[in-house]
DNA sequence: AATGAATGAGGTTTCATTCAT
DNA sequence: CATGAATGAAACCTCATTCAT
């Protein structure tokens, strides 16, 4: 009890103060990630926009990518608990499918700058072990999903990892649409895009 | 040549000599992009793997912009003849989509680095003038295209933007993922991809 | 204790869990002083290998420079302490000069870290008026014992600044040695370069 | 022939401007070293002194540490030059060590500021290992000598580390103090240090 | 046409210090 | 007494750009 009371970094157990100012400083990097893109996303700028100082941000988030980590962080955090509490008709596959479009453009269209400035983050910090080839994760588990619809033959014989990466690349278009354009209507799009899908995986009839 | 006096700008009648150093600029550029990324590229690095000194990349291209730009005017120009000539069955929609689709990949898998260069300048050089909302061009043609074939009753009654939308997506993500992965296969994306498309595009019940 | 208004700056009578914890401050001030050397020598570190927050650092000394003067002062306080009360044979003067060496090398090897500690300050932090020229005052007490010494026939007609100056240069050397390298045997070192001193003083032809 | 003219840094066959604006800085650096001391030495205060701006230094020093190794090559090389010319009385070790301290001294006496930087360097720049400990290289070569002597008889049997490290360190103490005050007599020093190890190492008349 | 040199703005980061609680 | 938060200056370094030769 008496030398519990370490750090000069900020608390583990921080402040209320200090969780709001966090959480402002994020919401002020992702603006500025949307507006000006990754390669003009400063600190100075960032810390301009919150009316705080430099050394603010950099007490908080020690370094950048601290901080744009924390913007990636955060928008996952956000998007498990929203869409992990969405549940559609599990029972089948193109159901399932359906569920993952609409809960993904769902939770665009209710965050489209933070998913803007995700993507923005996504595309230039790159791992330090060079460009990574391989399936992306996010794809990888579309494919999964659509190759288990065609085992129970529910789902046609397209092919499934093409299926899989034309999905999340219209989704992720949609937000990027999204992010730029209030008009646009991710929602929308989401059922149209089921719409596609679901044609795509018609079983042909046996005529 | 044809006249001695200096001049500071490059000549309005560029000499072969010159012609020929710009399109390694260019090329060195390609390089650099697509091994550093946009943040990494400098001016500095594209003339070292060139061989020349700093000033000479200014002096063919006077701002940095200029240079990013005339790679993307190059792959276009490229992209352009090649796909220009490529013709396939004009004379149904479907078959000018899948025309659409191969030629398009069939070009991404020929320059894979030189499009991944393209993809990394445009997401980060973005027009002065904001972010810019409204369609995508070339999604717009596409759609256009669907459109035709749904007035003349050829293709069924999807949501032709969507779907113009998720065939420019498709169609970008197999490129970035030609550019980093060279055991991604390009050609294939495009066959499946067209698959995809016809099945979404069939009408309902021919029976 | 004796009034309960509220100050601002330590108290003129300081509690004893006050003077302790300065100490140890102190005492970490000199870890950080060996380890990272004068320029990696910054509060957050003292604060954080201390256990305390940096504001505890600059409350009891209100300034970086208070630290490391205490650094020094505190050094030399001890060393007044131990030194003062070594005595040899104070009728001669080699004898004198002999216990000056054994005294001070034997205060090296016990404190090794925290001399290291001082010489890094010394070193780095000059005093505000510009480098002094001049003859360096533990020099000149060294220079008048010898000079005594030569008054009286007992030491031969050596330079006394420059054997004042080379006993403490050596002094110091295996000071420096002897808080770097754990091996070294500074107590050795005195009984040698007391041999020196003595050759070096000794009457050239006593016969 | 053609492609003889690669680099953007500079170049490896430097103009006479650039090595002598190169000279000058490592100038200004070994002022600003004598005058601010080490942590006082910036980039900006050296390009300041020089009277070109920050840029033109990290033009030519990439990094502070390459300034700050070129302060210390510098002195070596010219040291070098000086030093290794001088040749005294190599037929006695005595003789031998002489010429070491009077060439040394001599040196200093030549280039005291000099000299005084690159202590200031050496004693903040750790090596990246942490600190070393084990004897000084200078040392070293100097006991080698010392005991050479005294494998022929020539050189009384004192203590050769403790003898060399205390000659290095009198050098040393004699080249700061000459840097910071200009009446201080180097030459002065080294003969009366001569004198000093002359004595030390006398061989005790065999009675 | 080409080069090396120079510039200065701007980026990230560190840090001593101050202050409200 | 003690703390976490905040500050702003200054450090090093990168880089696009300009210029004399």
């Amino acid at each position: 009890m008496s030398d519990s009371h370490l750090r000069t970094t900020p608390s583990p157990t921080p402040s209320p103060r200090g969780l709001a100012l966090k959480a402002e400083l994020v919401d002020c990097a992702v603006d500025v990630l949307v507006e000006l893109g990754f390669a003009g996303t400063s600190v100075a700028e960032v810390a301009r926009r919150a009316g705080v100082s430099k050394g603010v941000v950099t007490y908080h988030f020690p370094t950048k990518e601290d901080l744009l980590s924390e913007v990636v962080t955060s928008l996952y955090r956000e998007a498990g608990e929203q869409i992990g509490q969405a549940t559609g008709d599990s029972d089948s596959v193109i159901g399932e499918l359906a569920t993952y479009i609409r809960s993904n453009l769902t939770f665009v269209a209710d965050h489209p700058r933070h998913v803007r400035a995700v993507m923005e983050v996504a595309a230039n910090m790159r791992p330090a072990n060079g460009p990574r080839g391989g399936e992306d994760p996010l794809s990888a588990h579309l494919r999964e999903l659509i190759e288990r619809g065609q085992a129970t033959g529910e789902a046609a014989d397209v092919d499934a990892g093409v299926l899989a990466m034309t999905m999340r690349a219209s989704i992720d278009a949609a937000a990027a649409r999204a992010a730029c354009d209030p008009t646009a209507d991710a929602r929308g799009h989401a059922e149209h895009l089921v719409t596609i899908v679901r044609r795509a995986l018609q079983a042909t009839e046996p005529r």
